[in-house]
RNA sequence: GCCCCUGUAGUUCAAUGGAUAGAAUAAAUCCCUCCUAAGGAUUAGAUACUGGUUCGACUCCAGUCGGGGGUACCA
């Protein structure tokens, strides 16, 4: 059955045609007072520049010639400033209803199918544990990987991190220094070391496996913190239950001579040259502000070397659409990458860059800076051990990307019991127990549902809700703002509770009571599958 | 200094340029002989400031003032 939207703009522009009317990108969405209808379009004020007229007789003219399938709207209006508002039939949701039940997703769109998209995040180098900064990446990430599943790609997650800088190196004389503190040797920290716990125990760790042997620079010392700092970061991510598909690292592109190709593709369009013992990234001929280095006087290359072969190697992959998850301190630093990219005649217009704000730890008041290098942090591990799970996910999802959101521990952990994400398990927790019920009643069992019963506005207005539902999910497709899907399940459940408190669902009569059950089973699945895209459970008990 | 985000109820956040700016918390008051009260109903409360564009602005533009991030031969 096709949408009444798209049967509505349609008929408009039809009407526009007919009418000789300029045609005109046309907008239906509900108004908020609903006293206008179910959905109105301003079309005709739109339209009053071009054919310099009143807008309310445009709108008129153009209700005059309107082909609508009377069957499913109640009337057509035109009101104030020339809004014209349809109101949509009963028998339309009714119908709706039957088709979320028969559908087999419902929800999942076709816009991606056939289509490979990768999802870079997380992307954290394993340099300590993660924090709840990484927090909000990973969810997000994951949230989006899961949105673009349901319009039909096929999403890779992916992990990329660098391995060959001066962070390991860093990290590296951190875990040496610890190990022959803990021998009662001689040691020098590094200024700029890791001074958190964990690397005390992965020192522990090497002593537990190599005993006193080793020797100043060993690189087990890097390895094995390496991999015990991984292992960790894993684990953190499973139990928010975010798996990756690939973990890429940057070494492998100077390994497989990608890096010395890219600089050379570089110097051959003569955007590379040497300037105090470094290599420089001509960018200001490509339009920016200043040049970057990109090999600096020791040798080593900056990340932006290894991150564009990165990208480069990405695209050559062939995904369709590729989006990268960063913080806004990266805010500087892609726009660099896809300049390189773009001069080596590469589009990038299928790569999509989010930069998310930073979250602001507050604890008891006070704003808290984090630090991994000096291990003044909150783990994600922590957080999740605090507050489950999906308390943590519905957190980091529940507020556009673009927000600053202040997080205070404390309140979190005292608000964990009305938590806004228990609003929606227990609506699903409460159409469960109804089901169940219905479930052992013997005389619900053989009887088929008419829909056509629910004439309640209660009723009325969740299917409403219901409706909206595949709209949603392509509207994040395109936003790439999952914070939409949980807005919008708030409202679904809230719906569901005025439902659940003005209709009984199992009553004495065994018709409503079945097309009852049917709008019940209807919300579960939107419920439940706007659920799964944020990757928070449905419990059926709670 | 320059660049990017941002400023909405006491607080944390919503709102494809549309009509009466929504929630959640915190405050006040109601509702469980009835499928789970982790719920429902009611009351009170906000677009930082000044201009501009528009039929119409929280939304777009300019400026002022505040918050965050960048501006590295760190990532």
């Amino acid at each position: 059955m096709m949408k009444i939207s798209s049967k509505l703009t349609q008929a408009l522009s039809k009407a526009l045609s007919s009418l000789k009317f300029p045609s005109k990108e046309i907008s239906l969405s509900p108004p908020n007072n609903s006293e206008f209808g179910d959905l109105s379009t301003s079309l005709a004020l739109t339209l009053t520049k071009d054919l310099n007229q009143n807008p309310i007789e445009i709108a008129t003219m153009i209700v005059d010639n309107l082909k609508i399938p009377k069957n499913l709207i109640d009337e057509v209006t035109v009101t104030k400033p020339g809004f014209i508002n349809f109101k949509i039939s009963k028998k339309y949701y009714h119908e709706i209803l039957n088709e979320i039940l028969n559908v087999k997703k419902y929800g999942s769109g076709n816009s991606g199918k056939e289509k490979r998209a990768n999802v870079e995040f997380v992307s954290a180098n394993p340099t300590g544990p993660l924090t709840i900064g990484h927090g909000r990446n990973a969810v997000l990430g994951d949230c989006i990987a899961n949105i673009l599943e349901w319009n039909g790609y096929s999403v890779t997650r992916e992990y990329y991190y660098n391995d060959a800088g001066r962070q390991m190196r860093i990290l590296s004389q951190s875990v040496e220094a610890r190990y022959f503190e803990q021998l009662g040797k001689k040691f020098l920290f590094p200024e700029d070391g890791y001074q958190g716990t964990y690397i005390k125990n992965i020192a522990q760790s090497v002593i537990d496996k190599y005993g006193n042997k080793l020797k100043k620079d060993d690189a087990r010392f890097l390895s094995e913190a390496e991999q015990s700092i991984f292992n960790d970061i894993k684990k953190s991510l499973s139990t928010l239950n975010i798996i990756f598909d690939e973990f890429v690292n940057e070494k492998t592109f100077y390994e497989t001579g990608e890096i010395d190709q890219l600089l050379a593709e570089l110097k051959n369009k003569d955007l590379i040259y040497e300037k105090d013992g470094a290599t420089w990234f001509k960018s200001t001929a490509l339009g920016k502000e200043q040049d970057r280095v990109y090999i600096k006087k020791t040798g080593e290359p900056t990340y932006r070397v290894p991150d564009t072969a990165y990208h480069k190697n990405k695209i050559d992959r062939g995904y369709d659409l590729i989006v990268d998850i960063f913080g806004a301190d990266h805010m500087d630093t892609y726009p660099d990458v896809l300049l390189a990219l773009n001069a080596l005649g590469i589009s990038t217009d299928h790569i999509k860059v989010l930069l998310y704000q930073f979250v602001t730890l507050m604890r008891a008041g006070e704003k808290v800076k984090m630090s991994t290098r000096k291990a003044n942090f909150v783990t994600l591990d922590e957080l999740v051990d605090e507050v489950g799970a999906d308390v943590v996910r519905y957190f980091f999802i529940m507020r556009g990307m673009n927000s600053h959101l202040n997080f205070d521990i404390d309140l979190a952990k005292d608000q964990s019991e009305k938590n806004p994400v228990y609003y929606l398990q227990y609506a699903h927790a409460r159409i469960c127990n109804i089901l169940k019920h219905a479930d052992s009643k013997k005389e619900l069992t053989d009887l088929d549902y008419d829909t056509n019963l629910l004439n309640h506005s209660c009723e009325i207005e969740l299917i409403k809700n219901l409706e909206k539902f595949p709209e949603i999910i392509k509207s994040v497709h395109n936003s790439l703002e999952p914070h939409i899907i949980s807005t919008y399940l708030h409202e679904t459940a809230n719906r569901f509770h005025k439902f659940y408190a003005e209709c009984h669902v199992l009553t004495e009569d065994t018709n409503l009571s079945m097309a009852r059950i049917a709008l019940v089973k209807g919300t579960k699945i939107v419920i439940n599958n706007g659920l799964e895209i944020l990757g928070i459970s449905a419990p059926e008990k709670m």
